[in-house]
RNA sequence: GGGCCCGUAGCCUAGUCUGGAUAUGGCGGCGGCCUUCUAAGCCGCAGGUCCGGGGUUCGAAUCCCCGCGGGCCCA
């Protein structure tokens, strides 16, 4: 808490106290005050004045040390804040690194992200569930809760069965060194091209996925093999996305387990055993039937993931668990989550749920070779933000890093997550305007001044001015945008308010010039950009955003 | 046919949960600003049936109902 959200809320408190419970709004111009109440029309009702006076007699009772003066306009109060002292206690708090970060708390939560499918290359439908998962995994131990990310792959089905075939039939040893998931996608290709022609061969995948399945030494060491080299492609691509993990798991852990919940459920009354099939089937009311155990004793991944669900219950205890998946497995989730209920789980279920990720043609396909793999936005993005800087003379492979894989990772996390992307080369490409390349602009151009001011110590100043005060006012709200990110599961919020920041911050240094300036003015702008800096950098450290040296 | 989600200027987008002041920004367009801390920047102008229609309310982009268009899942 600062000095500024304390009297939001002594302000909140008043007003619920008055039966005139409002939300404290941020009005639209400076001249309409710091915050504001539309408080007169609900206490006009009670009181039987009109909204003006009814305001008005509510604005009588604010009293507080930090509020200047308070105006009434139609039925808003307006507030005005003691610009000088706010200022002094919100710059005072985040000068320092540790500026809304909070202490442990002792309480856990589960994020389920990426969630990749072994042997198969990634591509850019896979960047919102990581970043994401990623983000939010950062957000929540900033803020003293310990995140567990898992990272649960799909990592068993039939495909291996074709893989197997495929694999002693066409690898490419050495190709399968070099470039592992392009070698496997090559073959996996191949097979079907070759099924084709030759049925045969689905049937002698199907054997092969049947001596998997029974533990056939040379089989399970090819399918942990695939496994591993997976994992080996897929950590250096979350290596430059900034994608952090505590746990890789997959659904072959839980295939035993499945199994026995589902005998479990059977004999709990919550799953029946269909009278001509054989298999165990659940009724979701509405959301249908669907099946947990085939009859040859098969898990399906609801029975897996509930299984996966129950032992994260039981290992982490987590008051939350999150799972960051696309919409369409919105209907899952609410079998899952319904399970898990009928099981006895108390915690906290959220779906976070996302659009898909398009092309201009239409929905991606890996089949027909509409697909952008992920490795090839990175390149180019990254070789685009080399150009730039070549064209200013800054020019380093760390930097132009940072910035190919900041615009890719802001223009991903900015939008809200229901809608649908169509993913265009210009807009992840383009560093002007919304984009995460001016955002660490803003940073940059702050570090900058930073290391040139030296040594200085932080001063309070008298009077702060219109572009000092916006900026103060937006530090001030950091902590709560961030309640408000993990209360939602949503980090396109902590985007949004980086960027209302940077651009903050843009109008200020353009009109305010800082080392120039006389002192005090000096020392505490100095303050200000530092803040400012602090905030900043933070934001986009929890959105996977680093800040260049240079740009 | 059923369920879930989306619809805000030419394009993209915030605000919708928790109703409140002239609806947030970006791209693109037009015009201005580099002898001062990096112009990947700043300032200004033009651009809106907030998908449509009802309802609730002092007040609706926001809540409710009925439609329309798009997406996803199931059948």
């Amino acid at each position: 808490m600062n000095a500024f959200l304390d009297v939001k809320r002594y302000l909140e408190e008043l007003a619920r106290e008055s039966n005139a419970g409002v939300p404290v709004q941020y009005p639209p111009e400076e001249k309409m005050g710091d915050l504001a109440l539309p408080v007169g029309f609900k206490l006009a009702k009670i009181l039987k004045k009109s909204p003006q006076e009814a305001a008005a007699e509510f604005s009588k009772k604010i009293e507080h040390p930090l509020i200047e003066r308070v105006g009434v306009v139609g039925g808003y109060v307006n507030v005005f804040l003691r610009r000088a002292e706010i200022a002094k206690d919100v710059l005072k708090r985040a000068v320092s690194e540790d500026y809304g970060k909070e202490k442990p708390t002792g309480e856990r939560v589960v994020i389920d992200y990426s969630s990749i499918n072994v042997a198969k290359p990634m591509h850019v439908g896979h960047l919102r569930s990581t970043i994401i998962g990623g983000s939010l995994r950062r957000i929540y131990r900033f803020r003293g809760v310990e995140a567990i990310g898992i990272n649960y792959l799909g990592d068993i089905g039939t495909q291996f069965g074709k893989l197997i075939v495929a694999y002693k039939k066409w690898v490419d040893e050495d190709a399968l060194e070099r470039e592992p998931i392009k070698e496997l996608l090559r073959i996996y290709v191949k097979f079907h091209e070759e099924a084709e022609k030759n049925p045969d061969l689905e049937r002698e995948a199907r054997e092969a996925y049947k001596r998997l399945e029974e533990g056939d030494e040379e089989y399970v060491q090819l399918w942990k093999r695939f496994r591993e080299l997976t994992i080996k492609y897929a950590e250096k691509i979350y290596r430059l996305l900034g994608v952090e993990f505590d746990e890789i798991s997959g659904e072959s852990f839980y295939v035993e387990k499945a199994r026995e919940l589902a005998e479990t459920l059977l004999k709990m009354g919550i799953a029946e055993r269909d009278p001509e099939t054989g298999a165990i089937l659940v009724d979701f009311g509405n959301l249908g039937k669907d099946i947990i155990l085939k009859s040859d004793g098969t898990t399906l991944y609801l029975s897996r993931d509930l299984a996966a669900l129950l032992d994260r219950v039981e290992r982490y205890n987590p008051k939350k668990l999150v799972y960051v998946v696309g919409s369409e497995q919105s209907d899952h989730f609410r079998k899952l989550f319904w399970l898990a209920r009928k099981l006895g789980v108390d915690r906290e279920l959220v779906h976070v749920s996302f659009g898909l990720i398009n092309l201009p043609e239409g929905k991606m396909s890996t089949r027909k070779g509409r697909v952008i793999f992920l490795e090839d936005v990175l390149n180019k993005a990254i070789a685009l933000a080399g150009e730039e800087m070549r064209k200013r003379g800054t020019y380093n492979e760390e930097d132009a890093r940072k910035i190919g894989v900041g615009a890719l990772n802001y223009a991903i996390l900015k939008v809200e997550p229901e809608k649908n992307i169509t993913f265009q080369w210009s807009r992840v490409l383009s560093f002007e305007g919304d984009t995460g390349p001016y955002l660490q602009y803003s940073a940059v151009r702050a570090r900058k001044i930073l290391e040139k001011a030296g040594d200085w110590e932080f001063k309070a100043a008298d009077t702060v001015n219109d572009d000092e005060w916006r900026l103060i006012k937006l530090i001030a709200r950091f902590p709560e945008t961030l309640s408000d990110v993990m209360a939602k599961d949503r980090p396109h919020i902590l985007a949004r308010y980086a960027y209302d920041l940077a651009r903050t911050f843009h109008s200020f240094y353009d009109r305010n010039p800082v080392l120039q300036s006389d002192e005090p003015t000096r020392s505490f702008r100095i303050g200000i950009v530092k803040a400012f800096y602090n905030v900043l950098s933070r934001s986009l450290n929890l959105l996977l955003i680093d800040v260049p040296e240079r740009m």
